[in-house]
DNA sequence: ATACATTATGGCATATAATGGCAAAAGATA
DNA sequence: TATCTTTTGCCATTATATGCCATAATGTAT
């Protein structure tokens, strides 16, 4: 499972290091090194491609009849770019989606399980920065329903 | 189960050594030397892999509509560190989690049960020195309720 | 008490990671 | 086709992490 948060910058040819923690993952788990990266709300969100494929499929099950249902669909497959990371050990993160995410140059990457998340600086530290620990404390209620 | 509180101090590197009895649970009960590490409040719990991979099974089941749990499973896996134990029985905790905890040299390790607490030893005096013991006397009533 | 084993911790050398820079290759545009 | 832009591979640099050895302190057994 992917874990940790990380710092990167980002070049100006849009690279990014995968911390090698998660390229271990990558290799380990998946032994497969290629990412396919999505935008959602205001991040972008990493998948191993084995777990894409993966939901490709159930996506594929859904019959067509409701119309939101397929513009959605249409939104998650038209934004999904594959990214394999390069010798170096890193992705080429384009255009389109860094300027969705509103990334710059400094990155912040997190594990979260099955994927990995990419934000701009700026925009986690407002959202995750301080006051994270309070949200986390008060959503422990929640948690506990699953037994945590 | 970890028991016991140890002061160690941390090297310029960030390296703590593991108390031996602590590792000797890892070995024994665990059969494996990884903790994770994560922040919590103003200091560190060290989970030992197998109980932290459960707690990953536990919330990778959770379907993420809740964007209260989003963020509360972003804070946990976010701060979550593999931190394994080299061959003279240290870990390396990483700069964030050193500044999180305000950790300078002097740490103090508690054993609590299944994983294992790292505080400053400024900060634990702080929190639990004089006052513990009161602190203590005043739970008895709960405590006593599991037959202590 | 003495000898021996283990633990904690400092120091150092090496390996690996992150990332900037540059140039070749590929692709797009006029 | 010629030109510009983007992508890609590779090298260089720096910081950090890691492995290993040395030593001092502590614990254990005879």
């Amino acid at each position: 499972m992917f874990r940790g948060r990380y710092e990167h910058t980002m070049t100006k040819t849009g690279r990014v290091s995968i911390p090698s923690k998660f390229r271990e993952v990558c290799r380990k788990k998946y032994s497969d090194e290629t990412f396919v990266i999505t935008n959602f709300d205001r991040y972008l969100i990493a998948h191993p491609m084995r777990e894409w494929n993966e939901l490709e499929k159930k996506l594929s099950k859904i019959s067509i009849t409701d119309s939101k249902v397929t513009s959605s669909i249409r939104y998650l497959m038209g934004n999904a770019v594959d990214c394999p990371i390069d010798n170096q050990g890193r992705v080429l993160i384009p255009q389109s989606l860094r300027s969705y995410a509103a990334i710059e140059t400094e990155v912040v990457l997190v594990g979260m399980l099955k994927k990995i998340e990419i934000w701009s600086k700026e925009i986690w530290e407002k959202e995750n920065g301080s006051g994270a620990f309070e949200t986390f404390i008060q959503s422990r209620e929640v948690l506990a329903e699953y037994g945590l």
